[in-house]
DNA sequence: GGGCAGAGGTTACAAATGTCATTTTGAATA
DNA sequence: TATTCAAAATGACATTTGTAACCTCTGCCC
């Protein structure tokens, strides 16, 4: 059997083949015996085909979109994992999702892990739901801030009390204010051993799951007297929200406010050291303090939602030093 | 490890198995390695996508298209082989382009037959072109009906001289005009020992290779004019082409009209018995009389061009009976 | 509490696929 | 005509994929 090499002859082949393999699939044998060539020939054409890029394979699945995002998060930021969820009408299933996610996304790393640290926030408070009891090699649950006074389903304690509860640890907690009134007052609370104790015990955690907040009326961070009064402050000095209490600007950097001085918690930076540091967070309003959360290193998981990811992705660095 | 059984969550497997082998280009086991599962649930969740049909794949090349018009042709018309060329902006090329692949498709049946017949068309006349000779249990060519008296190139005298010389075979003509003035004239020519013999040798050629015509002035069979005065009386008839000089309505039925009767070359009929018949004629004109004859039944063999190709398959068929 | 259904794991195996080194072939060129 | 080069065929082989038989666990229904 004769073959001629005219361009627009072997183009059909070519053509032919990648129909019959990708549309028709049929095998490479089947189609190397219909079209009386070799096996091989087969082989090379569609490899000719794929290398040519002259096929593209559209999921549609629901979810595939979600899984691009997250593989494009993890390039983009320098993250182990990224896990995107479907975006929500209401806020408050945003959240909810998101924490669930955050929780399962925990619970992979229970097993190699000891110590585990948690922040506050609605998100964050759905996490417990989530997680199941297992690998009972674990030790402790630590929250990482100073707490509010006030219980609200969201704060640190209650968020640490519940994931401690669902995997049967003992808990610690940063029994102080997020904030002192000074520097002084700071001081002579670290002179508390418990606490000191506890601030060593946040610092030695191996996993982080965090959230972050802006710095509209709705958020954590907020709720707080002294924070609210500073709030044009903190604006001004480029303040977009916090991770830990502590203030980030635009572009991840801490900002020096006086809070940020006298702050009961786990510095941002400490995140950076941590095998599994997971940030939590999604919905319109956190995107600002997401990126620069994400900008600034801290973290080396994310969980979000697919808007808030569309927007992370999408968006510039400005930074083209 | 603990799952989840989550539907949600399920999902979110699915689409990131999916998203990882067919956009990432993983392997299965690596993305079971990745996702700490079995590479058999990788292969069974891949499995289900496919099945779910969730995935589709698009071919970028030109041509690919056109394979999939001659799949859909050969479904349509059950077809043994179709061939879909790209449609050229000049006719002349259309024709050029068909007459060349059925030439191609022409040779590929070489090996296994003896006795080739040919019909006549400009089309037809390229044919020899690409075909190259080598196989020489090859016996003959024969034309398969009567000629012109004149040259033209496309006569099926020469298109049967052409592919005869390329490759190295003796050459047999109906030597007789393609249509009788009377049936009296038409028993007297096959009283001719020689003229019956050739028919005979048509009757039983393996492989034949024939165009079609319309009514239209360009067309082959009106340069005849014997043909041109009775163009009206054809038309009246529901003839809309002709296939080897024998007029065929809309449906590819036999036309009852004498110049039918009078004709000499094998009837259309008769192609149907070939293990190859080879019908070869594209462009838009050609429309009617190859949809006609495909309907008859005549061919197995099918070339032409793209868009005349999409027409045919488009086409609805009236006969919903 | 016992049995059931079903998802998922384990093992094993056959088929399909990708790759290699080597030979053959065809066509172009000197 | 001889030479040379590239495409394609060949045969051998490792990897990947699909499939089956069989087992285990879990939640569920009675």
């Amino acid at each position: 059997m004769t073959t001629h090499i005219s361009d627009s002859e072997a183009d059909r082949l070519k053509a032919r083949v990648a129909w019959l393999y990708f549309i028709g699939g049929m095998t490479q044998q089947q189609i190397a015996r219909e079209m009386g060539i070799t096996r091989l020939r087969v082989n090379r054409l569609i490899g000719q085909v794929r290398t040519e890029g002259a096929i593209s394979i559209k999921l549609n699945l629901p979810l595939a979109e979600n899984v691009a995002l997250e593989e494009a998060l993890k390039e983009r930021f320098g993250l182990l994992d990224a896990a995107v969820l479907p975006t929500m009408p209401d806020y408050a299933d945003i959240q909810r999702t998101i924490g669930e996610a955050a929780g399962r996304m925990l619970e992979t790393h229970l097993e190699h892990f000891k110590g585990i640290g948690v922040g506050w926030g609605r998100t964050l408070s759905h996490a417990g739901r989530c997680i199941r009891s297992e690998h009972s090699d674990l030790t402790h649950v630590v929250s990482l801030m100073g707490a509010r006074t006030r219980g609200s389903g969201s704060n640190t304690i209650e968020v640490a009390t519940s994931i401690a509860n669902v995997l049967g640890m003992e808990c610690y907690y940063l029994t102080a204010p997020l904030y002192c009134r000074s520097a002084q007052v700071l001081n002579a609370l670290l002179e508390d051993d418990d606490l000191a104790l506890t601030m060593e015990r946040a610092e030695r955690v191996e996993v982080a799951l965090v959230a972050c907040g802006d710095l509209s009326e709705r958020s954590s961070v907020m709720q707080l007297g002294i924070v609210q009064e500073m709030q044009a402050e903190l604006l001004d000095c480029g303040a977009v929200g916090d991770v830990l209490g502590c203030f980030l600007d635009a572009e991840g950097r801490i900002v020096d406010h006086p809070l940020n001085r006298t702050r009961v918690a786990l510095s941002p930076e400490a995140l950076r050291d941590k095998p599994v540091s997971i940030l939590a967070s999604g919905g319109r309003n956190k995107l600002q303090i997401l990126h620069a959360s994400l900008r600034g290193g801290y973290f080396n998981h994310l969980v979000t939602d697919e808007e808030t990811a569309r927007a992370l992705v999408s968006e510039q660095d400005s930074d083209n030093r």
